[in-house]
DNA sequence: GCAACTTTGTTCATTCGTTCACAAGCAGTT
DNA sequence: AACTGCTTGTGAACGAATGAACAAAGTTGC
């Protein structure tokens, strides 16, 4: 298997689902890169931004084809660009939301939606007392306008933030309304088609996983593993000191690399790196 | 408790991170069926509620030491009990939670902690305006008041529910308080000392990576694997229909069985089944 | 222009986790 | 009391993922 060969005949490779999780990772650490005026990134840099292990880095990159330039690094915007692709982050994903209580409140106001591609375009909510308003520049409107609502503003993933007794029901509306695309918050496991893919956020299982850590001091190295959730063994930050300014990619003689000469000081906590 | 000799030299078994994520959801998934009444399930039962194989189940549960009775199955409230204490939830964890905006006052008023042996002591915000409010019955305090508080309460678990610019702050006054386990839901990475234990969940990773799935139609099978969050395929619900009533487990000659003779029904989108 | 250095992309061995299959064991029955 | 049926628990094969090592490739300095 030779072929880079992207897309030959529309399987491009199959991608771990643990790569997948990652490469969102690498692609947070991207943009906080991108934010900062960085160009050039090398695998071991990205790595240890990410806490992953720079080999585990590449070959994740590797399932999206050559990427990177030997010798030099990855082109930050460049690999940005690929990922967004790879994830289908660059066709706009319209995203409805049911449940307005403080859960979905937050989840409609949360700025690292947008940043990524995501628009919010609905807010669905069974209590009168909040249909109607405004919520973050969305006005909410009752549930049962779901199923039409989700075809007219041709949402592809729909957002659980309910009480888990309306779970059920507005997953069905959902699935009714064409969405193939879920995020639960609730610990309720849903019946839907075979079809419709089910991601489900389970607050309570993060703190049993913690309070068994907790337990048994933490023995593995645990790195970056499972879907969205990561215990980080000791990351170094991203690379605050050494960055002086913005640069163009002059490929010539002197781009701006984010490469640290010595490597950061993790001792002194440092200012926040996420983008402003 | 009878102890059958779980650990005999500190050290039970190595536990997988990925079977105390499963651990977490049969859990749940007990706590239901408990509440249905119901006293004795079978591995397979228990595996296709939690959407899993059978055979995965028994290997995580003989993780705990033996727990059931061949020819007859788990005793519910005897597994739950055992799955308590190997997560560490017998302890009765005290939780202080950083930030309360909409996403800290869903955290706060979260039921399924309280239901699953963490109990909220603490709430903190840097707004004046929130400072002092009453939340879910307990008051706000500064979070200049945090690490002192850390130790009063004797808090053994801190959540981070802050915007980013003040997750490395907060996360320094957790750590000086004595907590060593953290749950952050800010996208950034913390550095913390090697003994503390940081899980972050990242709301744009998980719309990300279902992003993907999208894109190409889930390939894999895809059954819960990761921390947490779970890909259903198309899970039976638990076990609705023929739960009649309360049973004792008279083990004499018919206790009740959470076993359907006939698979559920998995057409007919059911009631919920969660816990009143 | 050539050589040496740097970094990517890939290969290989190993470890880890999952799945299959079966022996062990208990309840209820004859 | 022994047998049958059913379920757990576990041993082994399988597959996947990980980490280290290496060759290819491009750049920079001379």
């Amino acid at each position: 298997m030779t072929e880079e060969r992207p897309s030959p005949s529309g399987v491009e490779r199959v991608i771990p689902q643990a790569t997948v999780t990652r490469l969102a990772t690498y692609l947070r650490v991207l943009s906080i890169l991108a934010d900062e005026g960085v160009l050039i990134v090398s695998s071991e840099e990205l790595a240890t931004a990410a806490g992953v292990g720079s080999a585990k880095l590449r070959k994740d990159l590797s399932f999206l084809g050559p990427n990177g330039v030997r010798g030099v690094g990855y082109d930050v915007a460049r690999l940005r660009a690929k990922i967004d692709s790879a994830l289908g982050l660059d066709r706009g994903h319209r995203v409805v939301l049911a449940g307005v209580g403080n859960l979905g409140q937050a989840l409609a106001g949360y700025g690292g939606f947008a940043r990524r591609g995501f628009t919010m375009v609905g807010l669905f909510d069974s209590d009168p007392a909040r249909v109607g308003t405004d919520v973050d520049g969305l006005t909410v409107r009752h549930v049962d306008e779901l199923v039409v609502a989700c075809r007219e503003l041709e949402a592809t993933i729909g957002v659980i933030a309910t009480p888990d007794e309306a779970v059920h029901s507005v997953a069905e509306k959902l699935v009714s309304g064409g969405v193939e695309c879920i995020l639960s918050f609730s610990p309720m496991v849903l019946d839907v088609p075979e079809h419709v893919e089910v991601r489900r956020v389970d607050l309570a299982v993060e703190m049993q996983v913690l309070s068994f850590n907790s337990s048994r001091n933490v023995s593995g190295p645990a790195d970056i593993d499972g879907p969205a959730i990561v215990t980080a063994p000791r990351p170094q930050p991203v690379s605050p000191p050494p960055l002086t300014s913005t640069a163009r990619l002059g490929r010539s003689h002197g781009p701006r690399i984010a490469g640290n000469p010595s490597p950061v000081n993790s001792s002194t906590r440092n200012g926040s790196v996420i983008a402003p």
